[in-house]
RNA sequence: GGCCCCAUCGUCUAGAGGCCUAGGACACUACCCUCUCAAGGUAGAGACACGGGUUCGAAUCCCGUUGGGGCUGCCA
């Protein structure tokens, strides 16, 4: 590996930025890193009918989130059409491309009629016809002819150039093909390693001729990394797949947990580690053993990532990261009493989510000036259970006179109602949890009543007790 | 169709000819722990696609078959 590697990444702000462009950018981003490279940020928008500028500033800020910062760019191939017009003048000087004003039926047609592969024929190569506003600039391949492709994971490809036709580099409007503008500029970069998506390498003969065509002789390192696939291990798509790196940030997703999971879609540390800091990442990561198959994208294991790592945040840490999402409710008011609160309540929380977005559905009774019960919890809980209506009322009157109403006074209190009713408190606590909070599951249930605070843990003790008998 | 890539539990993977009775993780099942739910612990089920070679020996190397995927655009 060259010294001080120059590597890139170069998205097309076509769509939602997803999860297997952050990992191609996280793997570029790892080597450079790891050897003291240059990591550059290249916006490939060289087809103005289908770039969005509000992609771009997706593509930017979820770099951002996910921590793989960038140290030049973004470049943005819409700026840099001189440098475009430039090599294509000489690729047509040098007699290495032509002009070709054939229309798309007219190549079908004669493909059809000759049969074999479809594909351009190379109608005008030797025609020298000039440029004209409905042609297109063709690059004319050597035939015959192979071109090799080395890559670092796939090792040597061959491509016979038979297989190959004479492609556009040039469109009719006068912008340049993706394949040219990219070739342009990894040399004008002076990128050394190009790790791309799979995706690519049936393009690479291509780019590789027009390095050579334009004068280069040592070629930069390709490595084409397997691409992630969906449930139907098709290639994931920003158009079928609901797979944008923004959604799984306003799900609750922690960046460092995303880009672990992710460095680990198509590549191991050779043991059994699974949890590694982004410091071990750079040291560890090595394109020599990425894998070469596709890799499912399993959101299941990667919300397991992501509740490992919530877990490891320390209680400050994970109220600060839970902000964000109590804001976006509408009985938030960060008031100093429910500040106060949320931090109380909020490590026992922290051992039970693994999404940052579960955090309010599991606190709200904490919050909500009047409790709706579900019926069906009331039905199946609180008016199935005989016992029911007899535990609220001996509870509410114990909670009403015990002396401290702190969580291990109330714990004991209600052990001791337990035993006096030789009940498990496993049964008692059922009715309680649902006529408090308004839920089966949640945080524990002592803390709970503690921070509810007497007044509210009776008044809901007494409307439970309302709708068992108002039936 | 043509060209190219790929192939270990359902999924992500370890595996560089003997360390493999194929290891780990997610998910799943059971049990334990337990005030619910999580978390945690223990156990379990679960894979080398198939067929030929090469070799004393193959998950590992070669060939073929099958299967999957990608590309085949004046998209990237």
């Amino acid at each position: 590996m060259n010294s001080s590697p120059r590597v890139r990444f170069a998205p097309s702000p076509t769509g939602y930025f997803h999860v297997g462009g952050a990992r191609t950018a996280l793997y570029n981003w790892l080597i450079a890193r790891k050897s003291g490279g240059k990591f550059i940020l290249r916006i490939e928008d060289t087809d103005e009918a289908r770039n969005g500028e509000e992609w771009v500033d997706g593509i930017i800020s979820a770099l951002s989130w996910l921590g793989i910062d960038w140290d030049e760019g973004p470049y943005r191939q819409s700026e840099r059409s001189e440098l475009y017009s430039k090599a294509v003048n000489r690729l047509i000087e040098e007699r290495k491309a032509y002009w070709c004003d054939c229309k798309r039926e007219e190549i079908d047609v004669r493909a059809k009629e000759r049969g074999g592969p479809p594909g351009y024929d190379g109608h005008c190569r030797n025609l020298n016809k000039p440029k004209s506003p409905g042609s297109a600039l063709r690059f004319a391949i050597s035939r015959p002819g192979s071109t090799t492709v080395n890559d670092v994971v796939r090792g040597e490809v061959v491509f016979d150039h038979a297989n190959l036709e004479d492609f556009i580099i040039v469109k009719s409007n006068g912008s340049p093909l993706f394949v040219l503008a990219n070739v342009v500029d990894d040399i004008n970069m002076k990128i050394t390693h190009i790790l791309r998506a799979e995706e690519h390498l049936p393009t690479t003969p291509k780019a590789i001729l027009l390095f050579k065509a334009l004068g280069v002789e040592e070629l930069p390192v390709f490595a084409h990394v397997p691409v992630l696939v969906n449930a139907k291990r098709q290639k994931l798509s920003k158009r079928r797949d609901r797979v944008a790196v923004e959604d799984y940030r306003d799900l609750g997703y922690l960046a460092p947990a995303m880009v672990n999971y992710l460095a680990l879609l198509g590549w191991s540390p050779g043991d059994d580690r699974e949890f590694l800091t982004l410091d071990e990442l750079i040291e560890l990561f090595d394109l020599e053993k990425v894998n070469h198959s596709p890799a499912f994208f399993d959101e299941q294991k990667m919300q397991h990532f992501n509740g490992v790592y919530i877990r490891n945040l320390s209680d400050e840490e994970f109220v600060n990261y839970c902000y964000p999402f109590l804001e976006k409710c509408d009985w938030w008011t960060a008031s100093d009493d429910q500040l106060y609160v949320f931090r109380a309540i909020s490590p026992l929380v922290k051992e039970r989510v693994s999404l940052l977005g579960e955090v309010p559905v599991m606190v709200e009774f904490l919050f909500t000036e009047d409790l709706r019960l579900p019926e069906d919890l009331v039905e199946q809980v609180l008016r199935k259970d005989a016992k029911a209506a007899s535990i609220l009322a001996d509870i509410r009157s114990i909670y009403e006179t015990i002396a401290q109403f702190s969580h291990d006074e109330l714990n004991q209190a209600t052990r001791n109602y337990c035993e006096s009713i030789d009940t498990p408190l496993r049964k008692v606590q059922a009715p309680i949890r649902v006529a408090l909070t308004g839920s089966k599951v949640g945080p524990p249930l002592f803390e709970s009543i503690e921070l509810l605070g007497r007044e509210t843990t009776l008044n809901r003790l007494e409307k439970a007790l309302q709708l068992i008998n108002s039936r």
